[in-house]
This record gives structure tokens, sequence and C-alpha cells, in this order.
DNA sequence: CCCGCTGTGATTTTT
DNA sequence: TCACAGCGGG
């Protein structure tokens, strides 16, 4: 065995040489769960189970990559690559690839992105609503999101606005053969359901289960590992799940904590596993996390625990405002760089909201210090990126309406608004695409002649590429050179960018685009297909790789965003009631998945660990004062050193004055202790 | 087609 | 306050 079983604790252990039956792990924050998943496939391999029934779940494809890596550290290459380590919806569009015919859609099937699928219902509202009615596109979009997530294909109630606008965009959405996010799950689902042969495929195909993350996992998604891990012969499922309820922060996305906290409910008698050994913070920050968490009612009790001695105090700092707050955080970094001999990567500053980043990165830049910000618009997002995607997705597909809009005038070619509307209108009522509603003679008859030209040579072009695409043993990279260039997007992008950088970055997105492609095809059967899948799933290794190497400078993250991450050295701002937790969270009763938040926040911090809070702060366009968070006094007072920003700039203390009152306020602490 | 005016509304975002 | 969407005018 090249892998080492006697490296783990016990629990640990135990965990990863339980193979059979429905197995629970609950690995707190830092416990060591990816190693834990990775020994345990390692171990199973090593038992001779055969690697190819072995399924590894999870939500973010950098997660499935980090696994695969360090499996492939782990066993033999050619082991490593039988094993399948995949997203819910990566696994869904290979599920949904073969047999999606069976719910009379296409198997080329066009997955909508968040954009398209705002785009398609905002013009669903604007034709259902009656007038005097609104309803907002995003509002919907929620709304729709969260009925699919909870398992409905279609309304409870399509008389009302939002109810017959989800009528109509499953509806739109099966017409255009496209599918969004949810419908992946949603779909599968279905399928595994309604057609037996397709289900005990699945069934058979994949023995051991397992699914990272479980505390996010929706009502969908429980079902899908429930469907895949039933075995014929009534024998209990071997389903092995890895979570922390106490980690639980997208329930606003769907996300069921029920999934974990009555997991014997849907897998009786399973195998208990608690990690709480923990390799990542000192105790003084454990213990903060767990005297926070312990206010949750609802949970499975851990106590996170390590053998890092206890360390520093956490430090909880009042700063009279935010500005005063960030300037103090930017100078602290400034100062601890040198006086500890840190790195700049080894801080991070977290946050509840973005929009606390601003005043961080103001000041940051103010003082030099270098700082990466995560998040925000990615690669995907870009205008280019999308452009000269759904360029490729038309030529693949011309059914596919949000790829066709996008493109249909971009370039001007002279199809007016007006005549892409009057197209539209056509393709619904034909009950037929944009691609086919173009070429109704109907539409000839309502447009000026100059449209119907420029409508012909747009149609031949896309018909022109589609054909050479086809042609055997085509260089499909050559074509999609070809396609950029013939529809003289360059050109278009050049004139629309303000100034020659914008033009170049953008440039240079397209050709990574078709580079991307190219890469692709190398170490891939997918074709083109496989590609787009690949994009609409960000599963571009190019960008998670740039990810990796782009190190340098100070995190600033939010409390979500961090979420499986660590640093050594934390800050933690607006501890403020009304941020942390959120207003938004009293109304919506979801004030402990805040709780929640800031334990996720708390437990990434590995040897020290700031958190700040102010009296005032600039919101919605004034000073408004604020109030230390509710979360505070649940704390271990004797675990904290309160200093006030105020008195500090007051009265500085010199540094040994300020060493002997540290040292006095810990010998308090243990005399009272 | 582009620009600037006005109004609105303001968490979090794995795929 | 500030960002951004939607709109009407040049």
């Amino acid at each position: 065995m090249s892998f080492r079983l006697f490296d783990l604790n016990d629990p640990q252990r135990h965990a990863a040489t339980t193979t059979e039956g429905p197995l629970l792990i609950l690995a707190g924050a830092g416990t060591g769960k990816t190693r834990v998943i990775t020994c345990r496939i390692a171990y199973m391999a090593a038992q001779k189970i055969d690697p190819n029934s072995i399924l590894a779940v999870t939500f973010t494809n950098k997660a499935a990559n980090e696994m695969r890596e360090r499996l492939a550290g782990m066993v033999d290459k050619d082991v490593a690559k039988k094993v399948t380590m995949s997203t819910f919806h990566a696994l869904c569009v290979r599920i949904l690839r073969t047999d999606i015919e069976k719910l009379g859609y296409k198997k080329n099937f066009t997955i909508y992105d968040e954009g398209d699928q705002t785009g398609l219902i905002k013009k669903l509202i604007t034709k259902t609503a009656a007038i005097g009615e609104k309803l907002e596109p995003n509002a919907a979009k929620s709304l729709i999101s969260k009925a699919k997530n909870n398992g409905w294909s279609a309304p409870q109630d399509e008389k009302t606005l939002i109810g017959a606008v989800f009528a109509r965009y499953q509806a739109a959405l099966k017409q255009l053969n496209a599918v969004d996010f949810d419908d992946l799950l949603l779909l599968t689902v279905k399928l595994l359901g309604e057609h037996a042969d397709v289900r005990e495929r699945w069934q058979r195909r994949y023995r051991y289960i397992m699914v990272d993350e479980f505390q996010d996992t929706n009502r969908l998604q429980l079902e899908l590992v429930s469907y895949l891990a039933k075995r014929d012969d009534g024998m209990p499922p071997n389903v092995a799940v890895v979570g922390d309820d106490d980690q639980s922060i997208y329930g606003w996305r769907g996300a069921e904590v029920s999934n974990i906290l009555e997991f014997e409910q849907h897998f009786p008698n399973p195998t208990v596993v608690k990690l709480e050994q923990n390799y990542r913070s000192t105790n003084a920050i454990l213990n903060t996390a767990n005297a926070l968490i312990k206010n949750n009612p609802k949970r499975r009790p851990k106590s996170l625990w390590s053998g890092m001695g206890d360390g520093d105090k956490i430090r909880l700092v009042q700063a009279p405002n935010d500005r005063e707050e960030a300037e103090f955080i930017a100078n602290e970094i400034a100062r601890r760089k040198v006086d500890e001999t840190l790195r700049f990567e080894d801080f991070a500053v977290l946050f509840r909201m973005n929009s606390q980043s601003r005043l961080l990165e103001e000041m940051f830049r103010e003082k030099g210090i270098p700082y990466k910000i995560v998040g925000g618009k990615s690669f995907y997002d870009s205008r280019e990126v999308k452009d000269v995607l759904a360029y490729f997705a038309c030529t693949l597909n011309a059914d596919n309406d949000a790829g066709l809009l996008r493109i249909i005038n971009t370039p001007p070619r002279g199809i007016s608004e007006k005549t892409v509307e009057r197209a539209l209108e056509l393709s619904i009522k034909h009950k037929c695409s944009l691609f086919k509603g173009l070429q109704l003679p109907e539409l000839r008859e309502s447009i000026p002649a100059r449209a119907s030209e420029a409508i012909a040579e747009f149609v031949a072009q896309l018909d022109a590429w589609e054909t050479k695409l086809n042609e055997p043993l085509v260089d499909q990279v050559a074509v999609l050179r070809k396609i950029i260039e013939e529809s003289n997007y360059y050109d278009d992008l050049r004139r629309s960018c303000k100034n020659g950088d914008e033009a170049l970055k953008r440039e240079s997105n397209v050709r990574d685009l078709v580079e991307g492609f190219s890469r692709y095809l190398e170490n891939s059967n997918g074709g083109l297909r496989g590609y787009l899948d690949a994009m609409a799933l960000r599963q571009d290794k190019e960008e998670d790789e740039k990810d990796k190497e782009q190190g340098t400078g100070v995190m600033l993250i939010t409390l979500h965003a961090s979420k499986g991450l660590e640093f050594p050295h934390c800050y933690l701002v607006g501890l403020e009631e009304g941020i942390l937790p959120h207003d938004r969270s009293k109304v919506e009763g979801t004030l402990d998945e805040e709780r929640r938040l800031l334990y996720v926040g708390i437990t990434r911090a590995q040897k020290t660990l700031t958190m700040t809070y102010c009296f005032s702060r600039y919101r919605y366009g004034g000073t408004i004062p604020c109030t230390p968070s509710s979360f505070i006094k649940e704390l271990d007072p004797n675990l904290i050193e309160r200093i006030d920003l105020k008195k500090l700039l007051n009265t500085p203390v010199e540094a040994p004055a300020a060493k002997s009152r540290f040292a006095a306020m810990r010998a308090a602490v243990e005399r009272s202790g």
C-alpha cells in the first residue's frame, strides 16, 4: 500500500476503513476530511473493490480536482483514473446526455446559464403580466429555482403571476431544448424515477458512493444519491457522506441541513464517525468557535480541539467607524508583516457583504499593500467569452434562442431589434425556435427587404459553419477560428472597447477560449459539445490553475467564499448587529445560519484571529450608528482580549507595557480558571 | 448607436 | 452614496 493508513487518527481510520453500509462522517472544520475521503478510496482499491464502481460527488470543480490530485498521489494511475470524481451537475449532464430523450428533450440540449435564465424570464414576465402587475425577474428566478430544488417541475398554482411565469418558463426551455442548472438535477431525478431501465443501469454502475459537503445538499441531490445508492439485493446502500452541519451556510440556496441532521431517516442504521481533532487552529480559536456554535439549538454536538496549543487570545477590536476599522487593519498588516516576518499572503480579511471590501481596498491601495479579491467577475462572465461561446453553441445547435439572441446582431449585421422581436413572436406562435422563426416566409412579409437579406445571409453563414464543423476529420479548432474571423468579431470587439488595453484583454480572452478548446480536445473526446458543457459547468482547468498561481497579497473575501480555506492570520470585520447577523436574517428567521457563518469565519484562522466592529458606518448614503453583534456575548470572555481603538490611539502604550499588561491578564485568567 | 439623465434599491452565489 | 438599469435625446 502506497498510502499510509496509520497516518490517520482513530476516528479518521475508522471512517476510512468502513466501506460497507451507510456511513456518516461528521467532519468539523479543519479535521482532515479530504484526507479521509481520499484514503478511504485508496483503502477500497487496496481491498480489491473495483475502482470503476466508486463515485465521489462534490459541489465544486475545485473540490473534485483537488480530490483527484490527492488520490493520484496515493494509488496507481490507472486505478485513480477509473474512479469517478464529479460535481453533482457534471454527473447529471453525463446521465442526461445519454438518456434525456426519454423525457422528450433532444440529446444536444443547451445548458442555460443564469444570464440566459434571467433573459428568458424577463421576457416571459412582460408577456404574461397583466397591466399593473409587477414581478422582479431576479425574484422570479430565485423563486423558480427554489421550487425546482424542492422537486417541483411545475407550479402549484398557475393562476398567480409567478406560477404562470414558472409554467411558461419550463415550457419555453423544453421548446428551446435547453435546461438550466436546476433542471440538470430535476430532470435527472425525474429520469431515474420514471425509467427503471435507466435507474438500474446507473445503480449497477456505482456500488460505492461518497458525497462531500453533505450539509449543502438540497432535496433533489439527496434524492439523486438515494436512487444511485439503492441496491437490488436489498442490502443497505454503500453511501458515505461527509459534512458538517455547523458549516451549513447555503440554506438560502436551497440546501437542507436536515439532510445531514436526519441522515438516519434517509439511510437507516449508519455508522457515525465524528472527526473533532482539528489540524488547523489553536485552541483559543477553536474554543471560541465551540462556544459560539453551542448556541445553535439544532445540531449534532461536536467540539473541536487541537494539539497545537492555546495560542494567542482572540482580539476583539472596537473602532469608532468603518474608516478607522479599515485603517487599523491596513496599518496592522503592514506592521505585522515586518515585525513578525510574515508575507501578505498570510493575512485574510473576511466580511459578510462584498460592499464592505471597498473601504479596505481603498486603504490597502493607499498604503501600498497588495491584495487579492476573491469572487467578483470571472472570465466566464465577460461579454466576449459569452459572445464567442454563443457563436460556437449556435453553430452546434442553432435552435438555442439565448445564444442566437446574443449573436444575432453582434457584430451589427442589420437585423434590428424590431425584426428580432417579430421573429420571436412568430417563433412562439409556431412553437419553433428563433432560428426557424427567422426562416419563416411569414416573417419576410412583415419586415423590410434589407432585413430579410441580412437574415438570409446570417442563416446561410450559420449553416455553412455547421456543415464545416461536421465534416469528418475536420480540424475543429480551425473551424472555430474561422467562425470568429468570418463574423468579424474582433473588429466589433475593438470598436466597442474604451481603450486599447481593454481591447487587448478581451481579445486575449477570446484567444484563450480557443486555446482552451484545443487543449480540451487533447485530453478528452467530448468534442465541442463536451467543451461547451465544461464551460457551462465552469470546469475550465486553465482558470483553476491561474487561480492557484496568483497568490500575491492579502486576501479579501466574503465569509461564504472563505469556506474550505484557511489563513494563518484572519481579520473578521463588521461584527455588528445588522451586518452579522444580517438584518434580513431576522425577518427570514435564519439567525442560526448567520451564527454558522461566523463559525465558518472563525475556524478559517490558523494562528491569530482579530474581530472588529464599529460604532458608526457608512451605509445607504449616510452614517448610521451601529451596535456590536449579539453574537459577541456568546463568545467566551476568557479567550478574548478587548481593544478599544479610540483609547489605544489616544494613549499609546509602549510595547513593554502592553506586554506586561497582557501577562497580567493572562495570570488573572489562569487564577480564575 | 451612444451618452447622460433619472429612479430605484441595497446579502451571501458551490453549478 | 453609489451602482446600474431603463429611457429618451442627439
